[in-house]
RNA sequence: GGGCCGGUAGCUCAGGCGGUAGAGCAUUUGCCUUUUAAGCAAAGGGUCGCGGGUUCGAGUCCCGCCCGGCUCACCA
């Protein structure tokens, strides 16, 4: 027999001993009086001496260490990430008690009740008068010292990684509090969230392959989103003048440190403004949501010193120009010259070329976070062109620790205007780009009834839940990232086993 | 999809040029009533990712495959 098979059955027989003994292997409830982090709160200031054995306190956690020295033993139980101390002797508690006490595994959850006390050193602990027995479990946990180090066990496991490393514990907790820090801050302003649809008819709002699903008894196929952009906006035609949404949308692309086919994004529309108001309003944002997630506007990401108090702007063309790599720095003259775009890319528009360029050459400078503002229109079928130069369209996109993390532009309201970007689109597609946008003949009749004049713009969660808890990877970002299916993991065989 | 790196006990990791597979934690047994990476003594535990090949002999060398990581391409 294995030595997990060993463990296992070892483990099962335990769970007999424990029934015997008068209590369930898998409890039902626990009326705590406290949380472990409201014991750690309330009382770590305590002396020994204001602690009393007449103040008793019901706890509930997952056995962390077992000391046993015999006759007595300690313990610590966690809970929400933090952990207390509980010390068991057998002259303070019954015998089944402390029997139970003597076979409890690591990773057991259990309850403790008794009254606080400090340790020899000092270490504020339980002194328990009675046990519990909450929930068995039939593995070993992750070793102590190191925790869960394998990357694609705690992607594929994440409740171990959770349990064992608490520092995954708390990127989750912050992702957590980003979102509502940006829900909280949109609400202020006269934000409502609404829901549009995951599975649409037609794909749009973004330049992506989708995936495709089925509907039985319509018998059509759909698309998980790519985004949810032109249902948004058919909102604010209908005069829902500020909206947003936190929800996931899908693109079937390849997966990397950066992507994941599922991700989160915040998208909202505030009408009678303009990509200008959205620069100051993003900037407000970003500056809080840093401030809630880690207490300072000044962030840490891979030695660098993210600031987040007021993002540098450059227009696209200054960013070029700023962010020259080598010789031959171009002017603001050149950047606008259709030839000297040429000459430094094989793209055939001097939209794209542009775009090209800025792409290869300052993305990944743009560590400091940063609004890059005034897109060609190539590449933006649904922005509002700039009222001066035509090619351009009034967009910014903001990056830092040279990702990009948020895109917003002033929305093209004019349905006559959408309609022609459509048709630019679709020659685009003709000429070869898969990814160019389709026609949205409903989305043009809703521009049709007239949509108020708006800016829109969607961040990027995971990006800036990675820049702000300091994560290398999207996967580490995600509680449960795009893996590859395992195999077969013979766990009911093995239960099954344990049963005959 | 390409390149590079990795997969050894439940977990964290060693295994020089091919020669009986190791440590710590965890587990089991014994001792121990304020310990804290508790301690002391003993014991058990391996499909070396999977499948071929070379060899007297493969964890180690070769080929194929699976899974993961990084990176490039693509993208937000």
């Amino acid at each position: 027999m294995s030595l997990e098979d060993e463990l296992l059955k070892q483990r099962w027989e335990r769970i007999r001993e424990i029934e015997s003994l008068g209590f369930h292997a898998y409890g039902r409830k626990y009326d705590f009086t406290h949380t472990v982090p409201q014991i750690l709160n309330e009382y770590s200031a305590k002396t020994a001496e204001e602690l009393s054995p007449d103040f008793k306190v019901r706890v509930s956690g997952r056995v962390k260490t077992f000391r046993s020295k015999g006759k007595a033993g300690f313990a610590h139980l966690s809970q929400n990430g933090e952990q207390l101390q509980i010390y068991v002797r057998s002259d303070a508690v019954c015998p089944s008690d402390f029997r139970l006490f003597q076979i409890l595994d690591i990773g057991d959850v259990i309850g403790a009740e008794g009254y606080l006390f400090r340790t020899r050193t000092g270490e504020l602990t339980v002194h328990v008068e009675h046990l519990e027995f909450l929930a068995k479990t039939l593995f070993s946990m992750p070793e102590k010292w190191h925790g869960l180090e394998d990357i694609e066990m705690r992607y594929r496991q994440r409740y171990l990684d959770l349990i064992a490393n608490p520092e995954s514990r708390k990127v989750f907790v912050v992702r957590s509090r980003i979102i509502a820090s940006l829900r909280r801050q949109l609400e202020e302003r006269g934000f409502i969230e609404v829901e549009t649809p995951m599975m649409q008819p037609l794909y749009g709002g973004a330049t992506a392959r989708p995936f495709v699903t089925h509907h039985n008894t319509l018998d059509i196929d759909l698309y998980l989103r790519i985004a949810p952009e032109l249902y948004l906006k058919r909102l604010v035609v209908g005069g829902l003048d500020r909206v947003y949404e936190i929800n996931r949308n899908f693109r079937n692309e390849g997966l990397s440190t950066q992507h994941n086919p599922e991700f989160t994004m915040l998208e909202f529309y505030q009408a009678y403004t303009d990509y200008r108001g959205l620069m100051d309003l993003s900037a407000d944002l970003l500056r809080q949501v840093a401030l809630d997630a880690t207490g300072s506007t000044e962030v840490g990401y891979e030695g660098a010193k993210l600031d987040f108090s007021a993002p540098r702007r450059f227009t696209m063309r200054q960013a070029v120009v700023e962010f020259w790599k080598g010789d031959n720095r171009p002017t603001l003259d050149n950047v606008r010259d259709p030839e000297w775009l040429k000459e430094h890319s094989h793209k055939s528009s001097p939209g794209e070329a542009l775009t090209e360029i800025f792409e290869n050459t300052v993305e990944e400078q743009l560590i400091q976070p940063t609004i890059i503002y005034d897109y060609p229109v190539e590449t933006s079928p649904l922005s509002k062109a700039k009222p001066d130069d035509p090619e351009f369209v009034e967009r910014f996109e903001i990056y830092a620790a040279g990702m990009e993390i948020a895109n917003a532009y002033t929305e093209l309201n004019d349905p006559q205007e959408q309609r022609r970007r459509f048709e630019m689109q679709i020659a685009m597609h003709e000429k070869g780009d898969e990814e160019a946008h389709q026609m949205d003949e409903d989305y043009i009749r809703a521009l049709c009834y007239g949509m108020p004049p708006a800016g829109g713009e969607g961040v990027g969660i995971d990006r800036l839940t990675m820049i702000l808890t300091n994560s290398r990877s999207i996967r580490d970002v995600i509680l449960f990232p795009l893996l590859r299916p395992e195999g077969e993991i013979g766990i009911a065989g093995r239960l099954r086993a344990l049963e005959s």
